[in-house]
DNA sequence: TTCCGCACCTGCCGGC
DNA sequence: TGCCGGCAGGTGCGGA
């Protein structure tokens, strides 16, 4: 399941592998990946043939490609970006000449044929099982503050479907004090307010509740009740376990999180709580428990993550 | 305006 | 063996 440190780690394989490259075609195998960019398939591949992928950027699980538009000089500021979410199961896959043939996979939504690219890679496949993930090109606007709007380029601009994301906490222009503080004004429940995009981007399931577990606080405390020190605290522990991952090239359950070359992460080995029910907790031993929580799980330890009295979600 | 619940989607797994 | 329901969960939308 991509979250930040797996998006972070699929940003840079398309980094160092794709970037300056040219479309020299597209192939749109299922529609539905593509439902969020207006004008369907043709126009789809009619705004991306011929482009060139001048970066890749990331806020959040959000990753972008600004591109300059076919027949324009690569030397060009970008006005659109191929956007891509990978949802619950996406993978952004780099092929090179060696297998890049007939190689194919049962869920290939969309391929990009590439010419140039740094790497000799000759396809960029979106595989996707779930379809949860999606592609679209969007025109890119300027961001507020003026900082660069998101990791991996200069550029003070964010796609539109970007623009409502909160910064990620790796992120350097990442304002912790405000998010205390919009955290603080909620009336809600902590792990909600984790996973609200607009408040703090890239934070999941499994970094909410590595990250709660590493703060001592219970997913059901209000916000409101949260004192300053507390809510820094969370938003620390969520940074640290991040980078943590990062380095590891991610987490990985399954085969459904690959890097750009396939390959998984290992930092499932280093979670405390999630997936770990009856598990002894890593600091005191008492079973991990896991509750049902918006549609899916939270796990916790009953001993160092108390249930509040006044518990919300 | 803010918060919450649900739909979207596919494959795997367990139960019958 | 085959069918069915439950589960996994990020995001956006509609309703309260």
């Amino acid at each position: 399941m991509p979250e930040l440190p797996e998006v972070e780690t699929v940003r840079d394989g398309l980094d160092r592998l794709v970037v300056d490259a040219r479309v020299s075609g597209v192939e749109v195998f299922r529609e539905y990946s593509i439902r969020r960019h207006a004008g369907g398939p043709a126009l789809f591949a009619e705004q991306l043939d011929g482009a060139v992928l001048t970066a890749a950027v990331r806020r959040g699980k959000f990753l972008w490609l600004p591109i300059v538009a076919p027949g324009g000089p690569a030397s060009l500021t970008p006005s659109h970006a191929l956007v891509a979410h990978l949802g619950m199961s996406g993978q952004l896959l780099v092929r090179d000449p060696g297998e890049a043939g007939d190689w194919t996979h049962p869920h290939l939504r969309v391929r990009l044929h590439l010419d140039g690219a740094p790497s000799g890679a000759r396809h960029l496949d979106f595989v996707d099982q779930r379809t949860f993930g999606h592609l679209a090109v969007e025109s890119l606007g300027p961001t507020p503050d003026g900082a660069p709007g998101g990791h991996g380029s200069d550029l003070a601009a964010v796609p539109a479907s970007v623009a409502h994301i909160g910064r990620d906490l790796l992120d350097p222009a990442f304002d912790a004090d405000a998010v205390v503080a919009a955290i603080r004004r909620r009336r809600t429940g902590l792990k909600r307010a984790l996973l609200d995009q607009t408040v703090v981007s890239g934070v999941g399931n499994i970094y909410a509740d590595e990250a709660l577990w590493r703060a001592r606080l219970h997913y059901a405390r209000p916000t409101d009740t949260l004192r300053r020190a507390e809510a820094l605290r969370v938003l620390d522990a969520a940074a640290d376990v991040m980078r943590e991952a990062l380095v590891q090239g991610g987490t990985s359950f399954d085969s459904l999180y690959v890097n750009v070359n396939g390959e998984s992460g290992y930092f499932s080995r280093g979670l405390a709580v999630y997936g770990r029910e009856g598990q002894p907790c890593p600091r005191c031993e008492t079973p991990v428990r896991r509750d049902a929580f918006m549609n899916r799980s939270s796990y916790t330890c009953p001993r160092c993550q108390p249930r509040p009295r006044n518990a919300r979600w």
